[in-house]
DNA sequence: GCCAACGTTGGC
DNA sequence: GCCAACGTTGGC
């Protein structure tokens, strides 16, 4: 039996790793999550799995495209390096505490749909982006990341 | 840069 | 195991 594939939203700040880095370096560690629901959900994410990519800290904030994961989860490196800022003194190789998918770039949005607009439209009203503002890695339902598309659609054709 | 929200740590 | 203090996230 197969799996239905699942959805995300991942945040990246937008002024340490746009998505314009993600598309040139086509695929990337997703390292330095330290939370520990952020990290249960970077364990449940499967190969193919779709994610919404979100830009924090900038001006606006907001969805700026579109992922994919490449490779499950596996021990994030920066946990055993100390001279790594996330450093984690209780993670060993045995035992390892975080961990990080490899994400493949799909596509940039042309334009960014701000947490403005994403907040506007009832359709999204519980995304947990709004509901938990601080988590860095969401769960998104598939109804959610269709309408997320097709308002990133409307933007393109805009142009 | 401010500050509200909220996750984590650590004393008890 | 509670909860106050502390630190961080992230919008504005």
């Amino acid at each position: 039996m197969s799996r239905s594939r699942n959805y995300w939203l991942v945040k990246t700040e937008e002024d340490i790793y746009p998505i314009t880095k993600l598309k040139k370096d086509k695929v990337t560690q997703w390292t330095d999550v330290r939370n520990f629901e952020a990290r249960k959900h970077l364990l449940a994410m499967k190969r193919g799995d779709k994610l919404l990519i979100y830009h924090s800290n900038a001006s606006p904030s907001g969805i700026a495209g579109l992922g994919v994961i490449l490779r499950e989860a596996y021990p994030d490196p920066g946990q055993f390096d100390r001279e790594s800022e996330y450093f984690d003194e209780k993670a060993t190789k045995d035992s390892p505490r975080w961990f990080a998918p490899d994400v493949k770039f799909l596509s940039e949005f042309k334009n960014k749909l701000t947490l403005e607009e994403l907040r506007a439209h009832r359709e999204l009203k519980n995304m947990v982006l709004f509901k938990r503002s601080r988590l860095s890695v969401q769960p998104v339902t598939a109804e959610e990341f269709e309408f997320v598309l097709s308002l990133a659609s409307v933007s393109r054709q805009a142009h």
